[in-house]
DNA sequence: GTTGCGTTTATTTTT
DNA sequence: TAAACGCAAC
């Protein structure tokens, strides 16, 4: 560990041990690295030991990163004990541990927002007196919105008299009973419920701050009201709390988090150190003149300007095309020289835009050219049908009680437990004011049942008790998951179901990645369990396991496609940002809700900072909308770049064999071979 | 319970 | 344009 390579900031940064700091990282800055020295520094120069430091991230990339650079600075062994995690896997933990403080079970399930917007469906459909159809996903996200602010229930108020919000006012009282009855947390009950367990039961919050004696969060600006309590509580009378972000690189606004957070920690901690990271190790000088310029513009911020002593590198480019098939060609054509010329792999491009459907046309254009690519978000894996099913059975195994997917799989695949069934049942259920597990465990002495439906039933339930208790036995898990998923014979659901051959084999591949994931599950963990595998898969705490699983392993060398939002924190020597236009960069969405656009603003500012040597803006004069052609303005933040950091140019739409065209296929005869060759 | 057809509706970012 | 939904007919 050698403190002299860093700069005199990071250095003050570092050796502040105690008490509140503030550390203000500009994009770039070497935030990581300071952070990674600061824990080993208080490990090796101050004997703080691993186990009293707590490290928390948004993301379990960002927290797996860390973890393997503090490893690597200051050895294994003196990490152990060490936490390093999200904010949601940490509240997990600590859940499991004292969640039946708050009358909850340990075994509870967690609710992703599919499982939300199902049940708020069919509360929504008991209250329902008009017959009109609301937005269930609307719903979710103002009681999500609710509990971000830690708005329980009973206090939700109405505020703009918007009918929504009088159903909201209805529903999240249910919705909240709903889960407990369930033994079910959601997403934001996560976090919510940690911070009641410290408020209601201070002897718990006391074991955690005797342990935790150091903490750090990174990307502070993220925090919501929530996330901001739990840090205030854990770092009680030390105070010993090192937070660290960039007010201009806050993005997550719609999701709760509040910039004054950052803003205003000076006040909430009174004596708290400042420093200002704003040397830049990434850019080029006039890649940062432009996020400069840039986010110059916001009013809401802490003044600071990014620099380097490196020099100004190539002017950025900013290509005007004519669709966005001409976008994509032209950033193909783009990747083909830039490689060819500076000898880059691949991998060091990214494609970044706004929203995800934009991925589409580059997606097309990049199979058809031959060239790998990583697609990074989008329809997340563990949303799609198939795997959600496999899922549902190994959460009902797991609990019981929770019966948004008892209720799922309950008749998937079809075993004779109809609608009319499921209607008794449901309705026995609510009368005897009995959970439905034990409704079906005593189906057979519910009359109005038949004597098929009765069987079946109690056929199903036998099924998931034979299970259950094969899962607490064995250590085999996956073989254990795969012989009963094939006993409930899911897969042949799923090629019934699926007219499209290909489609199926997809799905099939899909539920088989899920035993997959939990057969590296098997590997990782030291003491693995059912519930275990469950709550990483809720957290997303894996590499996503699609199709890809086995080469991305091998750092396959890819162009990587992503959204601006998933960019935060990464860093590429060439980066396109594509679909400059309004109504992209700034979102529509934004203009008419009038609505912040000083946090579009920031967008655009983390994507062009995300670039090293080379940034290329590209915008459309026209696109395709609803199979319309739409004519597209560029977007009001390119005007904010001044002119002479600028290279403007106008794509000719199809020049007849270019020089550079011919280059390009050249290039991908060349790929062509390479592939044939197995290259 | 399923299939097929016509109609509607899109509209952001994610732990 | 495309996917998702509802409804009617099997």
């Amino acid at each position: 560990m050698d403190l002299t390579t860093l700069n005199q900031e990071q250095l003050a940064a570092v050796r502040h041990a105690d008490g509140p700091l503030l550390l203000l990282a500009g994009a770039g800055s070497g935030k990581t690295r300071v952070i990674t020295f600061r824990i080993g520094y208080l490990i090796r120069q101050r004997g703080v030991l691993p186990a009293q430091l707590l490290a928390v991230t948004f993301t379990n990339k960002a927290a797996k990163e860390m973890k393997e650079r503090v490893e690597e600075l200051v050895g294994k062994r003196q990490c152990r004990g060490m936490i390093i995690s999200t904010f949601h896997s940490l509240c997990v933990r600590i859940l499991k541990e004292d969640i039946e403080r708050l009358g909850y079970k340990k075994n509870f399930s967690i609710y992703g927002t599919a499982d939300q917007v199902r049940l708020i469906k069919d509360l929504m459909q008991a209250v329902n007196v008009d017959g009109k159809k609301y937005d269930a996903e609307r719903i979710q996200w103002m009681i999500s919105d609710a509990k971000n602010r830690l708005i329980p229930p009973e206090s939700y108020t109405v505020r703009y008299q918007d009918e929504y919000e009088y159903l909201a006012a209805e529903v999240y009282p249910k919705y909240q009973k709903a889960l407990k009855a369930f033994n079910a947390i959601d997403f934001d009950d996560i976090i919510m419920l940690t911070v009641r367990l410290f408020r209601e039961h201070p002897d718990v919050l006391e074991k955690y701050q005797q342990r935790f004696r150091y903490l750090m969060v990174d990307e502070y600006q993220d925090t919501n009201a929530a996330q901001y309590l739990l840090l205030r509580s854990l770092a009680g009378e030390r105070r010993n709390l090192c937070v660290v972000g960039d007010d201009d690189q806050s993005i997550y606004g719609w999701r709760g988090a509040d910039l004054g957070n950052i803003l205003d920690f000076e006040k909430d901690f009174p004596g708290a150190a400042v420093i200002r990271l704003e040397q830049n190790y990434r850019s080029t000088g006039n890649i940062l003149a432009a996020a400069n310029a840039v986010i110059g513009n916001n009013r809401q911020r802490k003044e600071k300007a990014l620099w380097t002593s490196g020099d100004k590198g190539r002017p950025i480019e900013l290509v005007r095309c004519m669709d966005e098939e001409d976008e994509a060609r032209v950033v193909m054509e783009r990747i083909h020289a830039e490689r060819f010329r500076h000898e880059l792999q691949y991998r060091e491009f990214a494609i970044l835009y706004r929203t995800n459907v934009q991925s589409r046309a580059f997606e097309e254009q990049l199979r058809y050219e031959n060239i790998p690519y990583v697609l990074i978000g989008g329809q997340q894996f563990f949303d799609r049908k198939e795997v959600k099913d496999a899922v549902a059975y190994l959460k009902v195994l797991v609990n019981r009680r929770d019966e948004v997917n008892l209720l799922r799989i309950l008749n998937y695949p079809k075993r004779g437990i109809g609608e009319t069934t499921a209607d008794r049942l449901i309705r026995a259920s609510a009368e005897g004011e009995r959970p439905l597990w034990e409704v079906l465990c005593a189906a057979g002495e519910i009359e109005d049942l038949g004597e098929k439906a009765q069987e079946a039933v109690s056929g199903f339930v036998a099924l998931m008790e034979r299970y259950a208790q094969r899962f607490a036995r064995t250590p085999n898990l996956a073989d254990t998951a795969r012989e009963f998923f094939a006993e409930i014979k899911l897969e042949d659901e799923i090629y019934r179901g699926t007219d499209d051959p290909k489609k199926a084999r997809r799905r099939v591949e899909n539920l088989e990645e899920v035993v997959n994931a939990m057969a590296s599950y098997l590997e990782r963990e030291e003491k693995p369990s059912l519930s275990g595998f469950l709550e990483k898969v809720s957290l997303l705490d894996e590499d996503r396991p699609d199709r890809d699983s086995k080469e991305k392993k091998l750092e396959r060398d890819a162009v990587t496609l992503m959204s601006l939002h998933s960019s935060k924190g990464l860093e590429y020597p060439v980066v396109f940002m594509v679909g400059m236009e309004e109504e992209f960069l700034p979102h529509k969405n934004v203009l008419n809700q009038g609505a912040d656009v000083e946090e579009e603003r920031r967008l655009c500012y983390v994507g062009i900072t995300r670039a090293q040597r080379q940034l290329v803006l590209t915008g459309a004069a026209q696109r395709k909308k609803y199979g319309q052609l739409q004519p597209r303005i560029p977007s009001r933040f390119l005007q904010e770049i001044p002119g002479e950091l600028l290279d403007s140019q106008t794509s000719e739409g199809r020049p007849p064999a270019s020089e550079e065209e011919q280059e390009t296929m050249a290039n991908n005869f060349f790929s062509g071979i390479r592939a044939m060759l197995g290259d």
